[in-house]
DNA sequence: GCGATGCTTCGATGCCGCTCGAAACGTCAG
DNA sequence: CTGACGTTTCGAGCGGCATCGAAGCATCGC
C-alpha cells in the first residue's frame, strides 16, 4: 500500500522541530510571509524558504503571492486536525497510579479484547472450559475443541465445524493484561461472545469495553459451566 | 512550546518507513510478536528491536510479554486516529493510482473507525441524514440532532434522549481517510452502528474492520434513506 | 536605470539516525 | 546442563538531511 509511504513522508515534514515552528505559527489560520516564519522558527531566510517549499509540497500549506511577498498558510482545517491528533500521543512518563475507579473495576471484571470476552469473567468461562475437557491444550499456543465441547457449543446454538480457522488457529490463549492468566481468543472466543451476547446473557456497554452480565446470564453461566458470581465479580 | 516538540518527536517516530510498515501491520488492533513484525517491515530482527523500543517510548505501542515472544500493540485508539488524520494529507502531485484488491475496496466502501461506520457507506449516510436535516452542523465541530432526526432515530429503536454526551458531545464529525469527507462520529455514532448491526442490517466481519450490508440491510437503507448500492459499493 | 528588499537556488559542511554483524540475555525443550 | 530460539544490546558504517554562506531572481521605491 503506497498509502504507508505517504503517511511516513508527511510525519516526515511535521518531525523537523523548525518545520514545525512555522506550522505552529500558522495554526491559527493566518497566512504569514516568509521571513517572518523565518524569524519565527529561529532559521535563516535560506533554510525556511527551503522548508516552506517541501511543506507546500507535501500539502501542508498553500501559497499566496502579493507582491515581493509570498504569504503561507495551512492547506486547511485537515492538516491542524492532524497536528492535533499527533499532539494526544505522550511519551510513556512516570506510571501514575490511581485507586480503581467503579468504572475501572467494571474493567477488570469482564471487558471486551477486540472481539472476544477478557477479564476476569473471560478468564473464569475458559477455566470452566478446560476444567470440562471442552477445550483443550493444544501446540503452538492453541486450544482444541474436544468432540465434547463441540457438543457443548451447539447447544448454546454455536456451530464449530462452521467456524473456519485463521492462519493463527481456530482458537487460541491471549494473555490477560490484569488477571495474568489466559482466556480465550481466536474465532471460537470471537464467536462464543457474539453468542451469549445474542442470548441476551452478556451486555457490552457502548463506548466503553465493559461487559455486563444480565441476570439470565448469571443463570445461564451457573448452570452450564458451574460459574458463581463470586467466581469472578470483584467490587 | 515543549508540545510542540513532542508533536513533532511524535511525527519522527511515524515519519520512518520502516517504522511505519510495523504500525501498519498492528492497524488492525492485533498483537503480534517482534519478529513477525520485523518480517512484516522487511528489516532484520535487530533494528526492529531498535524501532520497536523507541515506538514504545513514544506512547504509540504497548507491550505484553508472553514468554519469550514479546507482543507489540497499538497504545490506543488515539494512536490510529493519528495514522488516518495523517493519512488525510496528500502531497499535491502527480496523483498515483493503484490497483485495489477486492480485500482493499470492501475496507474501502465499509469499515469500522472504531465504533462507529466509516468508508463510503458511512459518508454516504452522514450526507443522507444531513441532507434530510435530522442532524445540522453545529459550532465546535458538532452535529446537532433536529426533531426530526429525533423522530426518524427513534423509528429504528434509537433513543437520541437516552444517549449521554460525552466531553466532545453527543455527535460530531470525524474525517474519512479514504473519502476526504466527513462520517458520523461520538456516541450517535456508535450507536447507530449498534442498531444497524442489531436490526441485521449490517454485519462487522469478525477479524477485521470491514463492514457488509445485507440484502435487508440494502432495503432498508434505500427505503429509510433513499441510499442505493450504487452511492457507496465500488468494487 | 539603480539600489534596496524579500525570497529562492546552489554548493559545501556537519550531524543525526537507520542499518546490520556480532554477541549477550532470557526462555523453552530435552 | 545443553542446545535452540526469540529478542535485545553494542558497535561501526554510511546515507540522507538540516543548516548556512553566497549568488541569482523578482518586485518595489525613487
Amino acid at each position: 500500500m503506497s498509502q504507508t509511504a505517504n503517511v511516513s513522508s508527511t510525519a516526515s515534514l511535521i518531525a523537523d522541530p523548525a518545520r514545525m515552528s512555522i506550522l505552529t505559527a500558522l495554526l491559527d489560520g493566518r497566512a504569514l510571509p516568509a521571513g517572518e516564519l523565518a524569524y519565527a522558527a529561529g532559521i535563516t531566510a535560506q533554510t525556511a524558504s527551503s522548508h516552506l517549499g517541501k511543506l507546500l509540497d507535501g500539502g501542508l500549506l498553500a501559497l499566496e503571492t502579493a507582491g515581493r511577498h509570498r504569504y503561507y498558510r495551512l492547506a486547511g482545517g485537515h492538516v491542524s486536525h492532524a497536528i492535533e491528533a499527533l499532539a494526544v500521543i505522550q511519551p510513556t512518563g512516570p506510571v501514575r497510579r490511581k485507586a480503581p475507579t467503579a468504572q475501572a473495576s467494571a474493567l477488570r471484571n469482564a471487558r471486551c479484547c477486540y472481539d472476544h470476552l477478557a477479564g476476569r469473567l473471560g478468564v473464569a468461562l475458559t477455566n470452566a472450559l478446560r476444567e470440562r475437557r471442552y477445550i483443550i491444550d493444544a501446540p503452538e499456543q492453541r486450544f482444541a475443541v474436544t468432540a465434547a465441547g463441540t457438543t457443548w457449543f451447539a447447544g448454546i446454538g454455536l456451530d464449530v465445524p462452521a467456524i473456519k480457522a485463521t492462519r493463527r488457529g481456530l482458537a487460541r490463549p491471549c494473555l490477560d493484561w490484569t488477571e495474568r492468566s489466559h482466556h480465550l481468543a481466536g474465532p471460537l472466543g470471537v464467536r462464543l461472545l457474539c453468542t451469549m451476547c445474542g442470548h441476551g446473557w452478556l451486555r457490552r456497554v457502548p463506548g466503553s469495553r465493559a461487559v455486563q452480565a444480565t441476570p439470565k446470564g448469571q443463570a445461564a453461566l451457573k448452570s452450564q459451566l458451574g460459574i458463581t458470581d463470586a467466581d469472578w465479580r470483584c467490587d
